[in-house]
RNA sequence: GUCCCCGUAGCUCAGUUGGAUAGAGCGGCGGUUUCCUAAACCGCAGGUCACAGGUUCGAAUCCUGUCGGGGACGCCA
């Protein structure tokens, strides 16, 4: 409805009835709705608010609204063919040629080129709101030294999806990957190496740049863990992983400041271990983001080339990246982390409690926020400050955005708050974009938190590769064809398989807990992501069936782009069109609301109005013998493969052209 | 215990921000393939919108309470 609402209020606005009741084109677009059944008519105007202002009822002023005469011509072509009053609404029957030639139009000026390669250039829905703004937008954000799991896959896409439709409503976005790189934890893990595989801590003291060697995630996972279980009987292996830590943020902290030989071999040592452990993390999260088809770009903790990065061609670079920028930075930049308690101390909005210093943002009743530990150590509520501060400054950003699980919202209602109390108005701005846990079926029959009847979670790329696995096999069975050219099966099978797990966590409200169930998941029946491309790669080979049909034909190479709407006279067909016509409206919100499952649904109802489309024209085929029908259909195939194509690399899936 | 989120078909979810007769998918049952991809399409069955009040022309939607499920709650991040 988006693109016909305004021209429809507009010339709604011109009629005499209409201009008596001084109404504005505004004001009517306000209120147009779809009718709840087809045979009422296209579109329908609501008179609540009319009535209201007027101080009469409703279905007066709808039946006076649609009594009057049509408007004087004025050239264009009508949009309105008749309007009848229902009770409180007038129903409108709309010219169906003249509406289909502006959505189509307006997706084919939009949409330039027709090849897969041309999909990132598609803009049909793009807004300006977002014109001259930057987001900093906080997502995916896992811990080092850790693997990747399921529940990981929701930041990640949520925040991509997010990502990909602000910049379509004209935002600047900047993406963090707000690494979890900091901590005790990470002193425990280097007392741990140091303990279990002393050649490490030797290997570091001389300097080597990889002290661990080849170790993997998994080593240090174990490493971390058995330290840990050690730690219940001997209490002394707390303090050597404070230890541990305090030497590393020393020299972290020397670092900065130019002065890293002050800071002594010892920290310097554990520097290397903590840096390679980070890389070989990174390293894994690499490759799992790459199937995904997300890469971030490493902003280092001592880095000397940012610069160059963002003087270059920063408005490319954020959109073509998202930055890594781990937690350790903002310990040390630019002192932000004193400052911030400085700052506190200053305002007298911090005071000390239980040795700790801390800043009650809900009452005293409420837990605060901890600026400095009682062993004097900066908490996370700190460096989150810290970074805040840091987005702010550096990126020029207004708005802060979160995509963070809803377990932590009284986390960011103090994060915002304790800003606020600093005097950073714009922390009003900032957003937790929260969702939904991810649930496991647990031995006792309910879905709860955390991990699998194993007692174990989920990889992230177990889950990605199982899918796939799926998808080679379905290929296998149903085409033979494509199976025979191993290399494209392969791609294919990567795309259909990732995008069904992409599209299963977006396609509902993120806010709702998803249920990890690996019969759906892996179930590619009905409103799934291979539904989706499968629809878009219909459009594709009946694009190519056409191509085909006009050589034989003699119809000329591109002739359906001069397809005449008039054909189009099935009734599938306006309703296709005008589900097509509701994506920009449907983008926009979901950008607004950080709601990537509005894009998934305005999709599915696209994909299913299509593939009946499809079913019900067999007889006559959407190529078939008649030529000017031929091409209004193709060209209809091709407005709802550019939009298809287009939402769904908003979700961050891949197109493919077979399958 | 305090605060927050949620409760719509057997299951998973929509419901255009208060409007017309509450809609999809999965699962179940029954059909459809000489034809541009059946990972599809068509039909049937399935509802006291948790419950009780209230607000008004009108409530799945807003308010209050009850019940049920989940989450968070000072030095982990």
């Amino acid at each position: 409805m988006d693109i016909l609402r305004a021209p429809i209020a507009q010339e709604l606005a011109r009629w005499p009835s209409f201009r008596q009741a001084g109404l504005t084109a505004a004001e009517i677009q306000a209120q147009l709705v779809r009718p709840p059944k087809r045979d009422m008519g296209d579109v329908a105007l609501g008179c609540f608010v009319f009535a209201k202002a007027a101080g009469v009822k409703p279905n007066e002023v709808a039946a006076k609204l649609a009594a009057g005469d049509v408007p004087p011509d004025n050239g264009a072509p009508r949009l309105i063919e008749g309007a009848t009053a229902a009770g409180p609404y007038v129903n409108f029957k709309l010219n169906r040629a003249a509406c289909m030639a502006l959505v189509l139009g307006a997706i084919e000026r939009s949409c330039p080129g027709e090849n897969i390669e041309d999909a990132p250039q598609w803009n049909f829905g793009a807004g300006e709101e977002g014109k001259g703004k930057t987001l900093v937008l906080d997502f995916s954000s896992p811990n080092i030294a850790k693997p990747l799991a399921v529940h990981h896959l929701r930041s990640t896409m949520i925040g991509y999806a997010i990502k990909k439709m602000r910049e379509s409503q004209g935002w600047r976005v900047v993406g963090i990957n707000h690494l979890g790189d900091w901590g005790t934890g990470f002193g425990k893990l280097i007392a741990g190496l140091k303990k279990y595989f002393p050649e490490v801590g030797q290997r570091a003291l001389a300097g080597d740049a990889r002290p661990l060697g080849d170790m993997t995630v998994q080593v240090l996972i174990e490493t971390y863990q058995r330290f840990n279980q050690e730690l219940k009987q001997h209490e002394d292996l707390e303090d050597a992983g404070k230890r541990e830590f305090a030497l590393l943020e020393r020299h972290i902290e020397a670092l900065m400041a130019d002065r890293a030989h002050e800071a002594g071999p010892e920290g310097k040592a554990n520097f290397l271990i903590w840096e390679h452990a980070r890389n070989i993390s990174l390293a894994e999260f690499e490759r799992v983001y790459a199937h995904l088809g997300i890469s971030f770009h490493l902003w280092p903790v001592v880095d000397l080339h940012r610069k160059r990065v963002l003087t270059e061609e920063p408005e490319r670079f954020f959109r073509e990246n998202a930055l890594y920028i781990g937690e350790s930075y903002y310990v040390t930049a630019e002192d932000l982390c004193r400052r911030i308690i400085a700052d506190a101390l200053e305002l007298k909005v911090a005071e000390e409690s239980e040795g700790a210093m801390v800043i009650y943002t809900h009452g005293k009743d409420k837990p605060p926020i901890i600026l400095v530990k009682n062993d004097g150590a900066t908490a996370y509520h700190t460096r989150d400050m810290a970074a805040a501060l840091y987005r702010h400054r550096h990126f020029n950003s207004e708005t802060l955005v979160y995509v963070v699980g809803g377990e932590q919202r009284l986390h960011f209602q103090q994060l915002f708050k304790g800003l606020e109390l600093l005097g950073h108005a714009w922390a009003g701005q900032c957003a937790h974009v929260d969702f939904g846990l991810l649930l496991f079926k647990q031995p006792d029959g309910k879905w709860a938190k955390a991990s699998t009847r194993a007692g174990r979670v989920v990889m992230l790329e177990d889950l990605l590769d199982e899918a796939v696995e799926a998808v080679r096999g379905i290929i296998r069975e149903k085409n033979q064809d494509l199976a025979r050219d191993a290399q494209q099966a392969e791609r294919v099978a990567h795309a259909v398989g990732v995008g069904a797990v992409v599209f299963n966590d977006l396609k509902s409200g993120r806010r709702n807990d998803i249920k990890f169930d690996w019969d759906e998941i892996l179930n590619f029946t009905g409103e799934t992501g291979p539904y989706m491309l499968m629809q878009f790669v219909r459009m594709g080979s009946v694009t190519e069936k056409f191509h085909e049909a006009a050589r034989l034909k003699d119809w000329g190479a591109h002739a359906w782009k001069q397809g005449d709407c008039a054909q189009l006279k099935r009734d599938d067909e306006w309703e296709l069109v005008l589900l097509l016509a509701n994506f920009p409206e449907a983008l926009r919100r979901a950008s607004a609301d950080y709601e990537p499952s509005i894009v998934a649904k305005a999709l599915i109802e696209v994909a299913a109005q299509t593939s009946s489309w499809w079913t019900n024209t067999k007889d006559t085929r959407i190529v078939g013998e008649d030529a000017e029908l031929s091409k209004a259909r193709v060209r209809l195939v091709n407005a709802v493969r550019k939009v298809l194509g287009r939402g769904l690399l908003l979700l961050g899936m891949t197109l493919v052209e077979r399958m």
